[in-house]
DNA sequence: TAATGGGGGTTTTTT
DNA sequence: ACCCCCATTA
């Protein structure tokens, strides 16, 4: 029933009931991928293969959990819902969760999140004295950075370091030996980065005997967003299937935009290398735009050098479509002014604002736009960027969480410690080092702990010690107590050091008690601060003011942070060179073909109605009324803005007669503008 | 000696 | 908004 021709086409249905051999599919955006995927699945479900053993690597939880809802909705059972699936580094965690002895892993792990794992990498840095010397390291951040992308190329440091950090390049030795005392902190103190949740899963399935048994835990395993993947996560998956052909890669090489993770679209155009009998299926007919917006699409494509292999050749109609504009506005003021009117309108024509997205390439570019619609009390939920778990109070608590499993964890320390009153990173050091035994080492028993604590007091001012037994009281978990109560324990105990260091701290409480409940099915505390880490919240959830329309939002959210999705309006801002393209990105040839693919993943998100907005002008926040010329992005080229319909800067300010737009526009602005880029 | 608050300079994208 | 550095204060 799954392979009925009437919900897929001849491609769609040739996938979906592709016999044993490994499979990929080339798929361009709207041409029912995840529809194939899920119906790919139910026919392996039909055949008889049992749910726990088909595994769903997707590029984000909410997309294995969208196929496997719909593989249900169609087939009404709920045994689909033991379908293994998830992110690589999810499935990896769990993997390790079950096999920590046999690769060396402490039972009772950590998970740092890119915030600790740049916290430690500065802690280490720091112990090595290389701070002081006269030519200085890249900040954590940068560090951090440069560390996972070498690891995740597997490319030599010199060569990672020459392309990225030019700059500092010849700092190659000293950021090498940060490196190796980060590897070997992480390592004494049973914590585990994102990379190394890859790099410990490779070594597990690449070993003789549980590489087998690993492998041969799964009859079939399917791969979304191939072309996101990197030499790692490659290498995983081939791994897995070196005695079983079995499996299902589906990608599109034009939405490529991980490369800066070591994502490289070569493993799906090469898959043939990877796995011996390969058959290509190929989807090109497009369901979700209308055949102007796809004209936009395919024009931005067209310009790409290289090409690529899923070009959109056919269409549907698309009712309600109107053509996609490409609108000027003086500056980021009037952006926000313009968009907010847009969105409003289309509200009033029937588009929900659900429907609706603003998409943008950096986080921070909706900044002004998210003032403009909490003014109009416009609701609206943002994606990507800083997080709910980024929040220090969530990241406090899960620090407990972490504790309370592994008590070498001294990132964990150090931060709970730093939390109390009067206690900075000296005392929180020394306090740290009461804990440990003759080795130097922190012992694991909680007992040994509490014993140990007295050693702590002595560091600790009067009001701080009692909030540390309390603590310590709390983490130490009472035999054959549920995990729920335990964590609520814990919350209890650390609500009034959270009171004490924050000002507002009555929401921040409210977010603990959030994180307590999502503790209800979890088997032990570190488990669910791995899985917050792996798998935060995905919006900052600020819903501006008192919601004009209830239960209704509009979505801002970085381009990257919209992958897969879809909507009948997408508003496409900052479209100016050096913000889209990023000018980050704009040093070589490949970073600009990476931005021209992002910029095509935008366009593509949109059904009926698409709007690229182009701020002439940017303000300097440095220096008063200073302000630069912005040219339009370089992917609007001659033959891109030809299947546009562009709205000038004139008639945009009289759409919107909103009081700060009356500011004057200066002719002599544009003037300049239209002039700036022929010199 | 260490904590803390203020000021100046920067800011890509994510598991 | 955040990070980092520096001056001031306990």
């Amino acid at each position: 029933m799954f392979a009925s021709r009437e919900v897929l086409n001849d491609r769609q249905h040739e996938a979906a009931n592709f016999g044993d051999g490994p499979l990929r599919v080339i798929a361009g955006p709207g041409t029912g991928k995840t529809t194939t995927l899920t119906s790919r699945v139910g026919v392996l479900l039909e055949r008889g293969v049992t749910p726990e053993r088909i595994l769903l690597l997707t590029f984000t939880r909410r997309s294995a959990r969208e196929i496997v809802s719909r593989v249900r909705a169609i087939r009404g059972s709920d045994q689909v819902r033991r379908v293994a699936g998830g992110t690589f580094h999810s499935v990896a965690h769990h993997t390790l969760r079950r096999h920590h002895a046999e690769v060396g892993l402490p039972d009772g792990f950590g998970v740092l999140d890119r915030g600790d794992a740049a916290d430690l990498m500065d802690l280490v840095r720091g112990e090595l004295g290389i701070v002081s010397r006269e030519r200085r390291l890249p900040k954590k951040a940068t560090l951090t950075a440069l560390y996972s992308r070498t690891v995740n190329t597997g490319m030599p440091l010199a060569d990672v370091m020459r392309e990225n950090t030019p700059w500092c390049a010849d700092s190659f030795e000293e950021v090498a030996s940060v490196f190796t005392a980060f590897m070997a902190r992480k390592r004494s103190l049973g914590l585990l980065d994102f990379d190394d949740l890859l790099l410990y899963w490779r070594v597990a399935v690449q070993d003789d005997i549980l590489g087998k048994e690993l492998g041969a835990a799964y009859d079939h395993i399917l791969v979304d967003e191939f072309q996101d993947v990197n030499l790692l996560q490659l290498d995983v998956l081939v791994g897995l299937r070196r005695f079983d052909p079995r499996c299902t890669i589906v990608g599109d090489d034009a939405q490529a935009i991980y490369g800066f993770r070591g994502a490289s679209a070569r493993f799906l155009l090469d898959a043939e290398n990877y796995f011996e009998g390969l058959t290509t299926v190929t989807l090109d007919v497009n369901y979700r735009s209308s055949a102007a917006i796809l004209n936009v699409a395919n024009a931005i494509a067209a310009d790409a050098p290289e090409g690529f292999c899923s070009v959109l050749r056919e269409q549907v109609r698309v009712v309600g479509a109107s053509q996609p504009l490409l609108v000027h506005c003086a500056d980021e003021r009037h952006q926000s002014e313009t968009v907010a009117d847009r969105v409003l309108e289309l509200y009033e024509q029937g588009v929900a604002l659900q429907k609706q997205a603003v998409l943008f390439r950096a986080a921070h570019h909706s900044a002004d736009l998210e003032i403009e619609l909490s003014r109009r009390r416009i609701p609206f939920v943002k994606y990507g960027g800083l997080r709910y778990l980024e929040a220090a109070h969530v990241k406090d608590l899960l620090a407990a969480f972490r504790l309370a499993d592994n008590p070498r964890d001294e990132m964990a320390w150090f931060r709970l410690f730093q939390l109390m009153p009067g206690v900075g990173p000296a005392k929180a050091r020394r306090a740290i080092n009461a804990l440990r035994d003759v080795d130097g080492k922190i012992p694991i028993s909680h007992r040994e702990i509490q014993q140990r604590w007295s050693g702590v007091l002595d560091v600790l001012s009067s009001d701080a010690r009692e909030m540390s037994l309390g603590l310590i009281e709390a983490m130490c978990q009472r035999e054959s107590e549920p995990v729920a109560l335990h964590a609520e324990r814990i919350r209890l105990a650390i609500a009034p050091l959270v009171t004490a260091s924050y000002d507002d701290a009555a929401p921040r409480l409210e977010d603990l008690g959030a994180l307590v409940l999502a503790c209800a099915d979890a088997k032990r505390l570190s488990d669910v601060a791995a899985e917050q880490a792996l798998e935060p919240p995905a919006s900052t959830g600020d819903l501006a003011g008192p919601p004009m329309i209830d239960e209704d939002w509009l979505v801002l959210s970085t381009v990257h942070s919209a992958k897969g999705l879809e909507f009948d309006a997408v508003h496409v801002i900052h479209a100016a060179d050096g913000n889209f393209p990023s000018d980050m990105s704009t040093g070589s040839p490949e970073g600009i073909e990476e931005e021209r693919r992002l910029f095509y993943v935008s366009i593509t998100r949109a059904r009926r109605n698409l709007a690229i907005y182009v701020p002439l002008r940017y303000h300097h926040h440095r220096v008063r009324d200073d302000h630069s010329w912005a040219q339009p992005s370089r992917f609007l080229s001659e033959s891109v803005r030809s299947t546009l319909e562009e709205v000038p800067l004139a008639s945009a300010s009289e759409q919107c007669p909103s009081p700060s737009a009356t500011a004057a526009i200066d002719g002599s602005d544009v003037v300049a503008a239209q002039l700036s880029k022929l010199w």
